[in-house]
DNA sequence: ATGGCCCGTAGAACGGGA
């Protein structure tokens, strides 16, 4: 099974290359993130012509995630859930499913802007409400679970083109990394991080200063995985070829084999 | 020293992203 997430930076603008890239990998889930469209506008037609189904919650302008599922092989996204029932956000960020008998779920963490800002506190709270949601979901006896989507933490130094200049910086500020280690404290692992990967690996460049040819990018997205599915996981890796593409997103797709 | 690009909502610039 073949589960993938991927800022796309407005599904609108991005649905074509959504499609083709379904369409060469066939992945058997894949959560989206930054949607950037209310529910009415959500594109389930042409999905459902390329063979998937979606589990979805979006709002104008910003933000919105989704979550879809190869029928053929997954069927419909199960037992959908919208947000963190402990911390009520109107901002949407948050959808869970279960496929194949896995817990997904998919987070866009809050960019939080700088360390000064308003906006960094609500993404430090965003994350502790986060941790306290998914704690007794990580907990012996519950089903495999995956927490995949665009989390705006760089774990560690290697996963920083330059972390002297980002140093402090909001995305690899102290603060964050102890969240992303509070969230492997729960138990969940960086499944990129089980296997061999080459230096400078990174989900994120710039679109500015040609930033992805010169590979100045940051690793961001991330899946990370409980326990007993950790022992399935045979692969994972960052699809670089849809950065390469006319008018990409600025992220690229992180994908994970489970057997 | 600063901003450099892209997207949505606009219907011109601006907020937000990272």
């Amino acid at each position: 099974m073949k589960i993938a997430t991927w800022n796309v930076n407005s599904l609108k603008v991005r649905l074509p290359q959504v499609l083709d890239w379904l369409e060469r990998t066939q992945a058997d889930a894949l959560c989206l993130q930054e949607t950037k469209l209310t529910d009415e506008r959500f594109p389930v037609e042409p999905l459902a012509q390329a063979g998937y189904q979606a589990a979805f919650a979006g709002q104008p302008t910003y933000n919105g995630v989704a979550i879809l599922t190869r029928s053929a092989s997954v069927g419909a996204p199960a037992d959908v859930q919208v947000g963190n029932p402990l911390y009520p956000d109107e901002q949407k960020r948050l959808i869970s499913a279960t496929v194949a008998g896995v817990r997904l779920v998919c987070a866009y963490v809050p960019n939080g802007q700088s360390v000064d800002s308003d906006k960094y506190r609500y993404k430090l709270d965003w994350i502790d409400a986060l941790l306290r949601w998914l704690e007794p979901q990580t907990t012996d006896g519950s089903i495999p679970l995956a927490l995949l989507g665009d989390f705006n933490i760089a774990p560690e130094d290697r996963d920083v083109h330059d972390p002297k200049s980002w140093e402090g910086q909001v995305l690899f500020s102290e603060p964050e990394r102890e969240r992303f280690r509070a969230l492997q404290r729960l138990g969940l692992v960086d499944a990129f991080r089980l296997f061999e990967q080459s230096e400078k690996s990174y989900t994120w460049w710039d679109y500015r200063q040609m930033a992805f040819r010169r590979n100045m990018g940051l690793r961001i997205d991330h899946i990370l995985v409980t326990p007993s599915l950790r022992d399935r996981v045979t692969a994972c890796t960052i699809d670089r070829e849809m950065r390469k593409r006319e008018q990409p997103s600025d992220h690229a797709p992180v994908v994970v084999e489970i057997s």
